[in-house]
DNA sequence: CGGTAAATTGACCTGGGTCAATAAATGTGG
DNA sequence: CCACATTTATTGACCCAGGTCAATTTACCG
């Protein structure tokens, strides 16, 4: 990346705001402002059905940007709340269309990273669809295990999973309840361990089977980007 | 939009290129190569998963951008194929990036545009975790007409739908047989009446209840698009 | 050291799946 | 235009994965 890049994407980050856990960032069907960079910690967002149930949609990691619906509606599509104490860089949407006039480059790649977020979805879409109770909750241990990793080479198969039970719930369509008998499950199976919030995988290879696990990460071509200006 | 502006548009729609119904366009695992604008007719895209089953993840319509994850992964991620004979213009991945160069506000408007298929996914997302099949059912008919809608201001209540019930329940995770029942007991509800593959809404606000519908096209926001370069 | 949120587990229920048989609709070759 | 073949739509009977409800137990927190 150029140095007129990175000055660009650096410019995103001059303030930062701290969020104690649980602090709601972005509420549903609120009006928009800024955008975010998340610094430190993990969020989520989620959307609210009429009956009161919760779907989660995402969950974010250090890097990822929130809120950038915020860019097409005038009210947000989704909540956007604290897992862990956080920190985020806000910024206006203003910087974001000088990012895409100064620097085609990044525009590119981050229609790119929003293709792989979309890829990211359509999986989850199918997990909910199309598979069983326990593939979905072994999906949801890989997906974080490997977000998780992504950012801190140190963890390879036992990390804090850091979600309740109810959240791994409102994220695969299912109830507390019936999470709690999965994880047993999985866990009778030997396909992982846990105590204390901590979940080791024993048998990576048949949990990704389990879950139906597609490897998106290998595959990905960038070649087609521009040249930096 | 500009005379400049148009004119790059126009470059990636030259060639064109006719489907059969049923004909694969992309198919999921194989090698990417072009991206396509959908012409004329209604396509789809799914995947299918180690058992057999089918996720639909999206209908595709004229003016949509087809295979666009080639722009990131060396294999698709995801089959498309025409639910309608069909056309589409291909065009090459470099069109793309210099359109992204030339062009900073198409580049914003593609990216807004992809921001809005976002959220109509983590609608789906939420339906298929959270809804009854009831109510997936009434979403992915409201989806349908909507965008029938878009296209043809001439539909309003009655539409084509131009699909099985059993990709009925291949897009909202049910299976044909349930589909048919859901279908039977939204018509005896009074919502809807159906006769040689059409459908007719009787009772719109009812169906957008049942299927807890959110309207994404009114609070669309686009003021914060560069200026035409 | 309470007090509240989260995890577990059992008993029982139901929305949606499975299987199977027909009926309708849509094509196809002649 | 007709007879036959293949999808697609329907419906009934029955089953089960996952939900509901309720009671404990355990972990976390000020």
């Amino acid at each position: 990346m150029t140095d007129a890049e990175q000055r660009s994407l650096a410019r995103l980050e001059v303030r930062e705001r701290g969020l104690r856990r649980g602090a709601v960032l972005v509420r549903e069907n609120e009006p928009t402002g800024e955008l975010f960079i998340l610094k430190r910690g993990m969020m989520m967002s989620y959307v609210l059905l009429d009956d009161g149930s919760r779907q989660i949609l995402r969950f974010l990691f250090p890097g990822d940007m929130l809120g950038v619906s915020g860019l097409v509606y005038r009210r947000s599509p989704e909540t956007v709340v604290a897992l862990t104490d956080s920190a985020v860089c806000p910024f206006d949407r203003s910087e974001m269309t000088g990012i895409v006039t100064m620097h085609p480059r990044l525009a590119a790649i981050i229609m790119a990273v929003n293709q792989m977020e979309r890829v990211a979805l359509t999986d989850r879409l199918a997990a909910l669809g199309r598979t069983s109770a326990k593939g979905r909750v072994a999906a949801l241990l890989l997906e974080i295990r490997n977000r998780m990793r992504a950012l801190d080479k140190g963890i390879v198969d036992t990390f804090t999973l850091g979600l309740t039970q109810e959240e791994i719930g409102d994220a695969t369509g299912l109830t507390a309840v019936h999470v709690n008998r999965m994880l047993r499950q999985i866990e009778d199976d030997g396909l992982i361990a846990r105590e204390a919030g901590r979940v080791t995988f024993l048998n990576e290879g048949a949990l990704a089977q389990a879950a139906n696990y597609t490897d998106r990460f290998s595959g990905i071509d960038l070649s087609w980007l521009p040249e930096a200006r």
